[in-house]
DNA sequence: TTGTTAATACGAATATATTCGTAGATTTGA
DNA sequence: TCAAATCTACGAATATATTCGTATTAACAA
């Protein structure tokens, strides 16, 4: 089983919502993407040689410039994540989450059908 | 305007947490409250001093035993807390967010159809 | 009164996350 | 070729969060 133990930090996920999106990616690619103006390079390079270690990235050091993939499954982790919200937050309570994210960061008619027909598909 | 500023930490949301739903508590309650075997009284009583500090709580030391009341507002806090984890984790999609929520954490049928309702109230 | 219990205050240790500086290696291009 | 640019490695500084030990003070009970 891949490791999914791991509660990816603040700075981590940024970095694996990258690679998620791309597939594979540089760490150049990875911090041209995040473009914080508030740290350099290196500090995302060291970021992604901590999240190797931790086995949440796996690289190829083939090429001079390594090349990185996420080792965590996108799913899992959210989902480790919102559960940790519910839990943590919200009492538990999977409705009042989806309540203040709707209600908060006004969703758009568009959104607010697909999550309707989500839910009766729940059904 | 009261301090909203402020992220508050994972510790210090369990404490709100127990601050919310009282009213108003003492450090013995808190600590009480959240039963942690693995940390003792006088760290529930220093994250609470600190917490202070930070303008997250206020407490009334007439009595030698302070009492506590938390200074931020509950709802704001929830939705600052799932704004980031929206812009953080889901890029900016409430909608991804609800659904992970919903298809985790399986909702019951009476959370599913109060959250229609609350959709249905929002057009 | 006086000793025990229970509370706060506070500094410091520990853990963890983030950031950077610098050295050394490799690639590139003039 | 060889100098500049680019990359990795790595230690260390910094920031922040958590935890605890201990001193002191206040309340309480015998």
């Amino acid at each position: 089983m891949i490791n999914n133990n791991i509660k990816p930090t603040e700075g981590e996920m940024e970095i694996l919502q990258v690679l998620w999106q791309n597939g594979r990616a540089t760490v150049r690619e990875v911090h041209e993407a995040l473009n914080k103006k508030d740290s350099g390079y290196t500090t995302t390079l060291k970021l992604m040689q901590i999240m190797h270690e931790k086995g949440l990235v796996e690289r190829d050091t083939n090429q001079k410039t390594h090349i990185y993939k996420a080792l965590v499954n996108q799913d899992k982790t959210e989902k480790h994540l919102v559960n940790k919200m519910i839990n943590n937050v919200f009492n538990g309570s999977a409705a009042r989450l989806v309540m203040q994210a709707l209600g908060n960061h006004k969703a758009s008619a568009d959104e607010i059908e697909e999550i309707k027909k989500y839910l009766d598909s729940l059904k």
